[in-house]
DNA sequence: AGATAAGAGCTT
DNA sequence: AGCTCTTATCTA
């Protein structure tokens, strides 16, 4: 018998599989997915590597051959079905095998230090028991509204039928998805197989993640950011012995070595933590499917605010879309949106309107609390009128341009220039410029106006301890604060019942972020900020202020209508060709060396347009990311629009291979990003 | 020539 | 990545 190994070195040239004999001391002993030790190189040093097959006959001369030292101590071994996944993987997101296995692999290695987090683990557990008693004696699950029996009966149906498919759980904020996750789960859990749910993060939806444990005992396990490598590998060694059968967790969770998969649950499924930024660049939503197709697994998607590339599915039929149209508790609140350009006329400079004011004003005489949230989400230093509304675009992208140094304004997107004006090109008024205000200075302002209201800041700075988010939240819900002010932090799911008005500071803001999900973003943010408001008994009031009342994703998120933006959104990402009507891939290059990095690009955008031999595919660019440089690397940015995915691909393994044999490649590095987020 | 530095090539 | 073998460059 012969190994078939994957070296642990991130290099294209080691990026193939390397056969090694087995030794007789270690026949019978090894299976797919160990890590071994191999002699490696003219030194034969001892690298590490995976096993990813087994031959019977060498495919190499068998007098050259190497034999396997060891087995790798204290490591976990790759399940095998992890391995096809891996190399789907690396198939559809470029990097190399070795990136791609670790990818897929829940835990390192083994590490001693785990007594602490044990001691905290079984304390966990002794209260998932406790939650799980008071649960059943509090007379077991709750009754499901008719919407919510409704998609949990079809879900079950079709699941003890045998029926895999993947569902969208559509429902407006409120209206009790976590319910209908439980009895899908129950579901699924009863026939013996196990269920993997993702959440965008653990340190935010802590109360959610208590709710399984209620439901499900000592057979949940939770996947904390901030967890021991020692306690990652105590979890994912008591998921291999079977003893858990619900597995939570962020992205990495997805990976749970679970041998009977019934299940994936992806809780808002619009949001951006799901697109890994590290090479392999994969969305969590498109493996999950994967791995659901590979082990027979149903996915549900759920989401108040569906990503557009969610919805385009459903409406094409390769997603089934279930509807929870109402609050389970509570109404919807009432949106009023605010122009500031309005304000300015008439006098009012400050950054609160006078109807905000008023708002916060009557909700700290009958002691109701209030939210403000300020939208910093992806400022890029974009230019508008305080007087008119303009924002400087560019003319072949429909971005924001962005303030370079005062002089000039840059397209992110296609390296576009023009000079900067001092007064506006549309109405002429000298109040145009860029945005600037953060959240300590807002604080300060509220305090001026309102000085005996207690406020609670929520930001980066304020959360910096360990328990700092959870520690704020909680000095809020116990009413301890009359005002919480943050940024987009603050927006996800925390129901907090004394809560009868939101205020939106500055809707703008992520609206002018230079990518293509600007409006998207914008309306999912603002639906979410909105559905913070009234739920409680006493009806909620949500204002949003504003620069553009009249772009669609404000006045569609005022009105709460999804559908509606939906439907401008495809539009637009059509006539611009943005996924999901088209794909998006960013080529993005680092290198030392500013000059040559540019020659470069120049030289890979030469080739891309020649290698599109159909003229299939749009190559823009170079262009400069928002953030150029990051310690001493510089980057640049080639963008490719195209219809066929597929094509694409061929695309980006002809430009790789034409990289690896040219030289002037040497120093810079070349990352493919299909779908690119959070990047520019 | 001979020493030394920079580059290319290979790894089972 | 890390090693070795090849080729270019330097030196009085």
């Amino acid at each position: 018998m012969y190994a078939d190994i994957i070296i642990d070195i991130t290099h294209e040239k080691l990026d193939r599989i390397f056969q090694y004999s087995i030794p007789s001391h270690l026949e019978g002993m090894l299976e797919i997915g160990m890590e071994v030790v191999v002699p490696f190189g003219r030194g034969n040093h001892p690298k590490n590597g995976y096993i990813i097959g087994f031959s019977r006959e060498p495919s190499y001369d068998r007098t050259k051959l190497k034999a396997i030292q060891k087995a790798a101590p204290g490591r976990m071994s790759i399940e095998a079905r992890l391995i096809s996944l891996a190399a789907w993987i690396k198939e559809e997101y470029g990097g190399t095998m070795i990136q791609a296995l670790k990818t897929v692999l829940p835990v390192k290695k083994e590490t001693r230090s785990r007594t602490s987090s044990l001691e905290q683990f079984s304390l966990e557990q002794k209260e998932a028991a406790r939650q799980k008693q008071e649960y059943e004696r509090q007379g077991g699950r709750p009754v499901l509204n008719k919407e919510q029996q409704e998609a949990a009966d079809l879900f079950r149906e079709e699941f003890c039928k045998g029926v895999r498919d993947t569902y969208l759980l559509y429902g407006v904020t409120g209206s009790g998805k976590t319910e209908v996750y439980l009895s899908m789960m129950e579901t699924v859990v009863s026939q013996g197989k196990q269920v993997i749910v993702m959440i965008p993060e653990i340190a935010l939806t802590y109360q959610t993640a208590l709710r399984f444990c209620e439901r499900f005992g000592d057979r949940v396990a939770i996947l904390h950011s901030r967890m021991s490598p020692g306690e990652r590998y105590h979890q994912m060694e008591r998921v291999k012995q079977g003893e858990i059968q619900v597995m939570i967790g962020p992205r990495s969770a997805l990976f749970t070595p679970f041998s009977d998969l019934g299940l994936i649950v992806m809780d808002e499924e619009h949001e951006g933590t799901y697109k890994s930024e590290q090479v392999p660049r994969y969305h969590a939503r498109e493996v999950a499917r994967k791995r659901g197709e590979l082990e027979g697994a149903s996915i549900v998607l759920g989401s108040a605010t569906p990503s557009v590339e969610t919805f385009f599915q459903c409406e094409e039929g390769t997603i089934r879309k279930l509807t929870l149209q109402n609050r389970a508790e509570g109404r919807l609140p009432s949106v009023r949106t605010v122009d500031m350009r309005e304000e300015l006329r008439e006098g009012h400079t400050g950054i609160f309107s006078r109807l905000l004011l008023e708002g916060i004003r009557t909700r700290l005489e009958k002691k109701e609390q209030v939210m403000l949230f300020l939208n910093r989400r992806g400022y890029a230093g974009f230019v508008s009128c305080r007087s008119c509304g303009y924002v400087a675009m560019c003319r072949h992208c429909d971005v924001a341009l962005s303030e370079h140094r005062g002089k000039k304004l840059v397209c992110h997107y296609c390296g576009y220039e023009e000079a900067r004006t001092n007064t506006c090109p549309k109405c002429g008024s000298p109040y145009i410029g860029g945005f600037k205000a953060g959240t300590q200075k807002v604080e300060e302002l509220l305090q001026k106006e309102f000085p005996e209201a207690r406020v609670l800041r929520m930001d980066m700075d304020s959360t910096k301890g360990k328990e700092g988010h959870r520690r704020i939240l909680e000095t809020f819900g116990a009413g301890e604060a009359d005002i919480l002010l943050g940024t987009q932090m603050i927006v996800k799911g925390h129901d907090y019942s004394g809560v009868t008005l939101v205020g939106v500071l500055a809707a703008d803001l992520s609206l002018y972020a230079d990518d293509y999900l600007a409006a998207e973003r914008t309306f999912q943010l603002l639906v979410q900020a909105a559905g913070r408001a009234g739920r409680g008994e006493k009806k909620g009031e949500v204002i949003i202020q504003t620069y553009n009342p009249e772009h669609y994703s404000i006045q569609l998120a005022a009105t709460q209508q999804y559908e509606a933006f939906y439907q401008k959104e495809l539009y637009y990402r059509e006539m611009m060709e943005y996924p999901p009507i088209s794909h998006l891939a960013a080529v993005i290059l680092s290198g030392k060396d500013k000059e040559r990095l540019q020659t470069a690009a120049e030289y890979l955008k030469k080739f891309m347009e020649k290698a599109d031999r159909k003229q299939e595919m749009r190559v823009i660019g170079p262009a400069v990311p928002t953030v150029e440089k990051v310690s001493d690397i510089y980057r640049k940015v080639i963008y490719l629009k195209g219809k066929d995915r597929k094509y694409m691909a061929r695309i980006k393994d002809l430009t790789e291979a034409y990289i690896e044999i040219n030289r002037g490649f040497s120093e810079v590095k070349v990352q493919f990003d299909f779908h690119p987020m959070n990047f520019l």
